[in-house]
DNA sequence: ACCTGAACACCGTTCAAGT
DNA sequence: ACCTGAACACCGTTCAAGT
């Protein structure tokens, strides 16, 4: 379920040169259409990508697959800046650069995102792109400040992903005012995580 | 845009009885058709109701409309608890118990919460139902606990319901590991509102 | 192996015809 | 005024036929 779709999930040899470039450039269009409208059609997107609906689903076997490429692919930029983000600066300012990124990622792919709260059906599945990728970016940003001691020992990771939730749904017209409602929810999820005398960093 | 929809919306007199019995009723089966499916098919619920589908749309002139008001009146009682709670409780201890009932209402309501994020257009439209009835329930908490004192004198009410937004999402298989997980995003969430010393209430 | 596109089942929404 | 249900446009998904 979790297999990176960079490659066929079949057993054994790599896919055919051509059937390769079709996933990605469906992945690519995909991306395209669905920042436009998080409704956009597979019909569209299979002929702007210049393939048949039946290589679509071939390389994916429905919508929901399609959304987790994409998303997958799109996020993985967000997970490695984590691991960045912790060489260069103390665990607690880490945490919070890294959810300004986050809040930054989850407005310019607000579409995506809601893509894929409107396909996906209702289980709790981790493996899915977008929980799992930024449940590992929070895991390292969150045992790195746990160690330090800047954050509460007992606070788990699924904690802080569903104090964060509210940042997916962050859409006010102005990006400044994105920018300002962001910073005071990661202000809120800062103090309400952080160990006392840990507030203002 | 935010008239209650208890009576018709046309100007002048109340609406024919019959008329008033049909919107009555396709409200009841779709709460309960919604709540067994996110997806539930409106010509399904006008069957079920007794009417046809131009009488559905004649009432509700998209999904999206027949959605606000399944809402709207289930989550009335969420918005009359608040008062009660502050009259019976201290202005802390009254705002975490109603976000502990807000929890237990979004978990029950799951599916009726998913159709509603399925269904509506990306605009930040505050008249919204869930969105403006639990606005009214939060300000009222809000203020009572900045005038006490015991929540931050610039927090807002988007900040408190952004902060909140995880709570809808919770959706763990056993009902005490949802208790636990609400409570969980509460205490974050209390301690990252509260003026310093309130944090143990 | 992989691709194509017509075909199927289904859904939201509309509307001509009724009372 | 209000109701009915066939009809329209469209979508996700499947599959017989091709290379």
């Amino acid at each position: 379920m979790s297999v990176p779709p960079t490659r066929s999930t079949l057993a054994g040899r790599p896919p055919r040169s051509d059937a390769q470039r079709n996933r990605d450039r469906i992945i690519d269009v995909a991306l395209l259409e669905l920042t436009a409208d998080p409704d956009a059609a597979l019909r569209a997107i299979a002929k702007k990508a210049g393939v048949g609906q039946g290589t679509l689903y071939r390389h994916f076997p429905h919508r929901e697959a399609l959304l987790w490429a994409v998303y997958h692919r799109e996020v993985q930029r967000l997970t490695d800046a984590a691991a960045e983000l912790l060489r260069r600066l103390p665990p607690l300012p880490a945490l919070r650069e890294w959810m300004r990124r986050l809040g930054a990622f989850a407005v310019a792919n607000a579409n995506l995102g809601l893509a894929m709260h409107r396909s996906i059906a209702p289980t709790d599945d981790p493996d899915r792109p977008r929980y799992a990728l930024c449940a590992t970016a929070v895991s390292a940003l969150l045992a790195a400040n746990q160690q330090a001691g800047t954050v509460r020992p007992d606070l788990t990771r699924d904690d802080l992903l569903l104090a964060l939730a509210g940042i997916w749904q962050i859409n006010d017209p102005e990006p400044a005012a994105r920018e300002a409602r962001a910073e005071r929810l990661i202000n809120i999820v800062i103090a309400g995580i952080a160990t006392e005398g840990q507030h203002a960093v």
